[in-house]
DNA sequence: AAATTTTAGCCAAACGATTTAGCCAACATC
DNA sequence: GATGTTGGCTAAATCGTTTGGCTAAAATTT
């Protein structure tokens, strides 16, 4: 069964309102260079209205070099620990796109040399107008592939200075975690984090060493606690356990990069005997669908993925149609979310 | 500043080539129609070659009224639950799709009628070829808009026959779930579920009563708790609890339609002094993220979203080229996860 | 040798818009 | 009255392909 629609042409509607094509054109386009009469031009929105006339994108994307699709360059790794951020992302991306009907479209990369030369190919043939680059590493390969090509927008970190990017405030944030620790009494805080090639964990920990010496604080190298490599229960169970067992006293509290590495710091205390949040307070980071239901409900970081993304949205449409956008780089807020890991909450019930 | 693209066309190939344009296109598409000198195929495939020469895909699609690009049409809930389903969908879509050079687009869907209005002039413009339509509801007001005017392969069910349709097989998940528990010796088993309103919640629940029933059990109705709505952890603590109070004595297991039920499940039972495994197996859908790191982890039917969006994907790829599909409705097997909550493993340590 | 078929490849017309250059009144200016 | 000006519109070029129809030349048949 082959499926085909009607589609009315411009020519249609221009015979129908007795003008060219050219007048029809410059009517619904309001361009500014030919004036056409008034009462021509209500003849012609009539006759467009009637007929149900609709522009073709393809078209239009031929002559112009405009699709109107935006493409979004996620990384997607094999588990989907990071998949409410995908989600979340989608959803601000899709909000500030459909305002004036553009469309989304998901470039994965996974690093493979395959789809960086998917990509290429997507970027050369004009598919989309403009790209969101989520997360880039410092010498990532799709830079160079969008830089003087195409506009793009980073959401992450970047390091240079010419590229807009938009950002979770992280300094600010894990500030803001380690703040309500140093409040609640803590001393010895650690840190478990993921390693610092990721833009994410430099910035955290920036925000961990200024709360530390806002308070007149040393900062302690022997409380940070590295991952292998990713985030996960296991990967913060086994950064933990480790720190534990180095330490001759374990630390009061504990400031986890993810709520899936906090998760994992509560199994390894259990199993060291340390009682949360007793013994030891732990925040996390992200307010994962699972962090309210953990024992104990886990003080997290919130993050505005969508709102995020929404903004990055929005000022990638600035950069396509060619306005200056305002500051290159910009930082969203967090929030604290305060529940019982971190003994706050046993503190006021006290 | 202005991005602009350099682009090599057919007519500098051709020229480079001391052929015509057509000749070239001929070479290129390998059409069947015109036969073309093996001498002169190798003189345009070294022209095309040397310039870097790549079709248009705008320039195509114009012509050929074909795109290259799929549509996913997601419901999108303001919470994220479906999040996991959703990012193993889009790497199954993108998996299959990337493999031909497809693009994936998301069409996002949350039920407003102005997102109808932008699905249809998507559909319109044929910015898709193609589209994924994702758990449709009976009288789904996408899918009138789909019928007749382009290829489309639903996931999840449909009570049309003649669309093409992939699904998980819940009926066989449920039975696969509830034999389990009936061989660990459990008689009285509650489903906790969401509204039968959702096909999903009808198939498991036949998988359900067909266990039962060749165990030679009887179907208890008093033993399902139906939520209020939908997911998630406090609905299924609300379910439960429910059905708790409501019997005079509560049931050995419990068979949950989602992870984030069976969460609730396990905060309902802890109230009411039953401990998990011992008074009360549970068993849970979907091997969500935390099921693993729960207490007790938790014992769950794995579905394979990524596998099943592949051969979704596969399909359309096959409708939209013409070819007929095999079986019209294809099930996609699922997996027990047998861990601490179901009681199996206490059973093999004692 | 003439007639026919086959082969190889070219021409030009789409596809459906946008946009530039230019035409022709009508009106204003000196 | 000759010379700009301007408003209102159109014809035609263009974007980069694909493709049906066609034509020479070569090969084959009669």
């Amino acid at each position: 069964m082959r499926h085909r629609g009607k589609g009315v042409t411009i020519r249609e509607v221009a015979k129908a309102a007795g003008v060219s094509v050219a007048t029809v054109s410059s009517v619904l386009n309001g361009r500014a260079h030919t004036r056409v009469a008034a009462e021509t031009r209500q003849r012609v929105l009539e006759a467009a209205r009637r007929l149900g006339y609709r522009p073709k994108r393809l078209a239009q994307a031929l002559r112009t070099g405009l699709t109107y699709a935006l493409g979004l360059s996620v990384p997607l790794c094999p588990d989907s620990l990071l998949s409410p951020f995908f989600y979340e992302a989608v959803k601000g991306a899709l909000k500030a796109a459909k305002q004036k009907g553009w469309l989304v479209t998901i470039l994965g990369f996974q690093g493979q040399q395959e789809e960086l030369a998917l990509l290429q190919s997507t970027l050369e043939q004009r598919s989309v107008d403009g790209v969101l680059l989520f997360d880039p590493q410092d010498d990532d390969p799709r830079l160079p592939l969008l830089k003087g090509r195409l506009p793009f927008v980073v959401v992450g970190r970047c390091s240079d200075p010419e590229v807009v990017t938009v950002d979770n405030d992280n300094v600010q944030a894990a500030k803001l975690a380690t703040q309500h620790l140093l409040q609640l009494g803590h001393r010895r805080i650690a840190f478990v984090h993921v390693p610092f090639c990721f833009a994410t964990a430099q910035d955290r920990l920036m925000g961990y060493r200024m709360a530390l010496e806002e308070a007149g604080l040393s900062f302690d190298a022997n409380l940070l606690a590295e991952t292998e490599g990713y985030y996960g229960v296991e990967a913060g169970y086994r950064a933990f356990l480790g720190l534990l067992n180095r330490l001759r006293k374990p630390p009061t509290a504990v400031l986890a990069m993810d709520d899936t590495l906090a998760l994992g710091v509560l199994q390894a205390a259990q199993q060291h005997g340390l009682r949360v949040p007793d013994d030891l307070a732990v925040v996390g980071f992200n307010d994962s669908p699972f962090a309210a239901h953990c024992e104990p409900p886990l003080t997290t970081v919130r993050i505005f993925a969508e709102t995020l993304v929404e903004y990055a949205t929005d000022a990638l449409l600035r950069l396509i149609r060619g306005e200056p956008v305002a500051p290159k780089r910009m930082l969203v807020p967090t929030q604290l979310i305060v529940r019982a890991s971190c003994g706050a909450m046993s503190r006021k019930n006290n």
